[in-house]
DNA sequence: CAACTATATCGTAATATTGCAATATATAAA
DNA sequence: TTTATATATTGCAATATTACGATATAGTTG
């Protein structure tokens, strides 16, 4: 079918799901980290950085942003991208819940 | 059309990104919230825990298996799954660095 | 060996994603 | 107001993903 059956998971398993896949590709990974590396909003620039057309970029930005990832702001004729660490930090919750398991290893079974 | 452009991208941010993607579906976070919950080996019991068919659970098995999350020992008729440290641990890495840069907030931008 | 159980693979249909040229929109500058 | 610049949207082709029935494979049990 192609379709994703959702409406068998959890809204927390959906949300996660759609947090982890909005950060599995490459080129938002490259969005990601230019942004952690520039240390602030970017206007213009990333189209300029990624060997990506414009109209694919502007694709990849709006799927960050619908995801929680990022967010935008009108600066005049330009948009000023940043992280948006609400997205972010429900991650950071699901990998810390991961480094609880890991830690408490009690379970050497494979 | 529909091909990611990896190539144009640096090994780090593709596997990133492979592993984001891996976990970046309800099934397959379901799958790996069910192995933490059981804090075991899970012989067989993901198909009754999960409302999708064998075939399709044996298919997300196969992804995160081929990103490093899962792994699985054949135990005479049945195979045991359980996390795999390695792959978390490349996310891990990642998000610790996104952390720093929320915790040193001199980036009020947007 | 035959029947049963557990899991994987194949084949296929439906849908989603990726990428870009062309075009639209909207602000800025001349 | 015209032109230039920045970004978004549309439309489309190529490819990938999701899901599952049917079937294959491989071990277990009787």
């Amino acid at each position: 079918m192609g379709i994703t059956k959702s409406e068998n998971f959890t809204p927390e398993q959906n949300e996660l799901a759609t947090l982890a896949k909005a950060i599995g590709h490459p080129a938002r990974i490259a969005i990601i980290q230019y942004l952690i590396k520039v240390k602030s909003c970017v206007c213009g620039d990333i189209v300029i950085e990624l060997p990506l057309s414009q109209p694919t970029i502007s694709q990849h930005l709006k799927e960050l942003k619908n995801a929680g990832l990022i967010k935008g702001t009108i600066e005049g004729n330009t948009i000023c991208y940043c992280l948006n660490e609400a997205g972010f930090s429900k991650i950071k919750a699901f990998t810390e819940y991961l480094n609880l398991y890991f830690e408490n290893q009690n379970n050497q079974c494979c």
